[in-house]
DNA sequence: GTCTATATCCAGATAGAC
DNA sequence: GTCTATCTGGATATAGAC
């Protein structure tokens, strides 16, 4: 007889965050379909029997996830926007912000690469690749108008400001991918190259 | 007995180029631990024990592909550097060329995917991986030289060259990418914004 | 809620006939 | 060289004990 339901669940939480925390890291290294729920049992010291108890499958936690980081994505998108700053400076920070996510060790590297697989990958939930076509252009948007308004006050170029933001986050991503793939041998190329596509003047 | 073994060989190789070319398809859609060898099966009309009779699993495949791939890249690198032109039409050729071959169809765009998924996931032999990481900087110089010879006769931005040489990648990888995420939502940027990171006047 | 044990299924790989 | 049939291993998912 449960005479505690709510440290019941608080546990049952942390039991939730736990595997889904291993998954996003495996997920990201390996790919869904190679990760078997075996090695999330190994990482998190959870049953192999537990986890299904949690999640009726990996596609399921894998949805999860995603939702999640595209969550976070646009908060911080529109927490950037709403700063009392220039445009000039908001774009700054937007890079800044971006390039110091790309520890290969971070979350938020984990996340990124999650979503570009699972957007391209065939072998990802179609509920997954949804979320991220209906809600990834947040982003985009919030970049565009930062833009618009950085045309207006003459500090950014004149291209068209959506083609930009497209242009950014490319880079951005491109960066990212690059910086994993080359590992050591990669230099993160002088942050006012990339500023200098969309600024008049840094 | 075999009167004919010119014959035989022609066949050989041409089941060998099926099979790559089906697998190629494939390992770029759903990536390598999700196609089974019965969808190559299904996909050449080549019967599954006969794939085992050409490669000694998808994996022998997987590397020849890459072998493949990066042959074709550094040879087409190679070349562009050779044309007689000035290195910023060079620039705007390869910037050109890479562009065009984004259709997600074509050929070129999966050999894109391929090389991505095989350098970042943990899923992949090392034997591919170690191809890509010792052979991938062939381009990467060859553009360097490029943007060197750019910045002696005045056209080429003054930045590190290597760092831009880097950028330039990534802008393309990451322009590949994000086509491919947002398929018809996909604009493409005007070239000129491109071509402006690192050229002096467009 | 949590574990161990097990049933089921399916992909990889091989053997053997033609 | 090519196919069909089969073995084997391993991963998913479930059942049942604690």
């Amino acid at each position: 007889m449960p005479r505690n339901k709510e440290a019941n669940q608080k546990v049952k939480d942390e039991r939730r965050e736990q595997i889904l925390a291993a998954a996003l890291e495996l997920f990201a290294k390996r790919g869904l379909v190679a990760t078997r729920i075996s090695d999330i049992s190994v990482k998190t010291g959870i049953s192999q029997g537990l986890i299904y108890h949690y999640f009726k499958s990996k596609e399921e936690a894998l949805i999860w996830l995603i939702r999640n980081a595209i969550d976070k994505m646009n908060t911080a998108a529109l927490e950037l926007e709403k700063l009392p700053v220039s445009a000039k400076e908001k774009i700054i920070l937007a890079v800044d912000g971006l390039l110091s996510g790309f520890d290969m060790k971070t979350e938020t590297a984990s996340y990124y690469f999650l979503i570009t697989q699972t957007a391209l990958s065939d072998s990802y939930p179609d509920e997954a690749k949804e979320i991220i076509l209906s809600q990834n252009n947040v982003k985009y948007h919030v970049i565009t108008r930062i833009l618009i308004q950085g045309q207006k006050d003459g500090t950014v170029r004149k291209n068209d400001a959506s083609e930009m933001a497209i242009l950014f986050f490319s880079v951005i991503n491109g960066l990212a991918m690059n910086k994993a793939i080359n590992g050591t041998g990669f230099k993160m190329p002088d942050k006012r190259i990339i500023l200098n596509m969309f600024l008049n003047k840094i």
